[in-house]
DNA sequence: CGCGTTACGTAACGCGCGTTACCTAGCGCT
DNA sequence: AGCGCTAGGTAACGCGCGTTACGTAACGCG
């Protein structure tokens, strides 16, 4: 049904192994012309070694797997992985996802099970999976932190910077109430409260809300008082909030200072516009898919160099 | 590293075929006291039959890789996906999720290298797929079509008797001007001008935008009068068209009426609240899961029958 | 000529597994 | 005893590939 290197072997005249050698970088002992008519017929077979038959013999295949997080995955994001999909597929690598939503066992037998050339996560790994890894002696790859911390506090730090810097003193962190979130959730919130702290702040109230107007509304009411400045999870969290200060009739921003995170579209046909924070997805995928590439191919060089997280406030009109 | 079957075997006290058959079903001619041996052995060892061997010996491997549209990810369909996969795991598979958005010989390098049990869409396949998995004689599973027609067919139905119903007799299409949604966005305008052109009414407006404002405000310009009821390609959209009615000092729904697709969230945020359509994506998972499952394992039976897409209108105040 | 090199390939093993043909012991029956 | 049968299990092949030890010429050189 499919060409085997069998096929091109006989093709060619010559004998498997030799196949072997030249198509996977070690036919320097071969003729010129040899390895020639050894391309040509993989080229005219269109041959494609089977990952099974190559996993089995050298342990590893050549699938590389992208642990999904939890996080609201979709646009951009997706746009990213499709196009690191294609550049591994350039490098002979195939990219396949996985959601990471389920047990880290379940990981487990797909790690043994497939032996992938490597475990891709552009948001880091659980120690838990992390352990995994190590144990299967599976490489993880994940995007390096950028010097001066990872993502999750740069964000942070960048909210609370605008948000004190727009002259608020009294701060709140807004999480989504989402159990999937918990994790980065509370990261960011911890690091914001942080940057209060070392600010001289008093530690920032704490909401949490499901995207529902009641809900919201709710979580407004928690406010010791107005003129808070509350930076949410992300902007969908901060529509919410915008949706319920006009609800219960306070205004934007004297009322409620709000700061969002992702820059959604939806974010701008609000009145006013969300003020949030813009980072180059596509960048962030491509630096991390070369990287990523990068570190395969040279396994001893791993530079951890990658370009740091460029975040960009958008000012609308919630600050 | 990790156990094989003739680690198995070894402790067990049996030949390598003999746990192969009975850890397959296949174990109905050995006596009761060897397989419990054999299976309390495979426990112990943790034993998982590595895809690779297995895929070799087979010809297909446990893998199963479903193809992810091009339209929005992410929200509940990926909660259904992280259920699928957790059921797919039960029946010792594995489901893999693998971006669309790319070449048809992408995915045709993908079967004849991974050699899936099947590749499953639950949007359907396009003809250049479905061609590539016939030739590579792999299965492919699509979640059947209910009866009368296609889901988006029944969508563009649902919606335009909506507004029909409401009272409308001018009526236009609002497509997302995003190339990936191309194809449902073609499909979705046509059953929605059939349906017009079945009740005695002019042949729909069609309009296209991006989620932007000025792009919706240009979109509504592009309505030869006030007083047209819009069904959206999705909430986005709605949400869209309905702060640039606001931006253009429309009333809605008198001036422009609007029903959205998906029961976004945040489309309930709105004032006043999308009308839109809701249906259960979790049912449908659920549904085409276990669909898919059955059919795997009863090739058979070809059971093409699935739960009918349940499609509800949740009334806002945009209609 | 005789010997050592090099250039060019090939044969053969093993990766882990599923499958099937085959073997052996035990038992019943004539 | 001889035959047939079944239950219970094993040996061995092949899936497609990567790898390495091993030819076998041709060639250079004294």
């Amino acid at each position: 049904m499919v060409a085997t290197s069998e096929d091109v072997a006989r093709r060619a005249g010559v004998s498997r192994g030799a196949v072997s050698q030249i198509l996977n970088g070690r036919g320097a002992r071969f003729s010129a012309g040899t390895r020639e008519r050894v391309q040509l017929a993989a080229a005219e077979l269109d041959y494609r070694p089977s990952v099974a038959g190559r996993a089995l013999a050298r342990g590893s295949s050549d699938i590389v797997i992208a642990l999904i997080p939890d996080t609201t995955f979709g646009g951009n994001l997706q746009d990213l992985f499709e196009s690191m999909t294609d550049e591994f597929a350039g490098h002979g690598l195939t990219l396949l996802l996985r959601l990471s939503g389920t047990s880290t066992t379940s990981l487990d037998h797909l790690l043994t099970g497939i032996k992938p050339r490597a475990v891709l996560s552009l948001t880091g790994f659980s120690d838990e999976e992390r352990a995994v890894l190590e144990e299967r002696g599976i490489r993880g790859l994940e995007s390096p932190a950028p010097t001066g911390g990872s993502p999750i506090h740069d964000i942070a730090k960048v909210q609370a910077r605008h948000l004190i810097d727009r002259g608020h003193r009294r701060l709140a962190f807004a999480h989504l109430r989402d159990e999937r979130q918990e994790f980065y959730g509370r990261a960011r919130e911890e690091a914001f409260a942080a940057v209060c702290l070392a600010e001289g702040l008093p530690a920032p109230e704490v909401l949490s809300l499901d995207l529902g107007l009641p809900d919201a509304v709710e979580a407004l009411r928690m406010l010791p008082a107005r003129g808070f400045g509350v930076a949410c999870y992300n902007d969908e969290v901060a529509i919410a909030l915008l949706a319920a200060a006009r609800e219960i009739d306070w205004a934007v921003p004297d009322d409620l200072a709000i700061i969002g995170m992702d820059h959604l579209l939806l974010g701008q046909l609000t009145s006013p516009p969300l003020t949030t924070i813009e980072y180059d997805q596509t960048t962030v995928a491509e630096g991390a898919g070369r990287w990523a590439l990068a570190v395969l191919e040279q396994p001893s060089e791993v530079s951890a160099e990658a370009p740091p997280l460029q975040l960009r406030i958008i000012q609308g009109g919630t600050t």
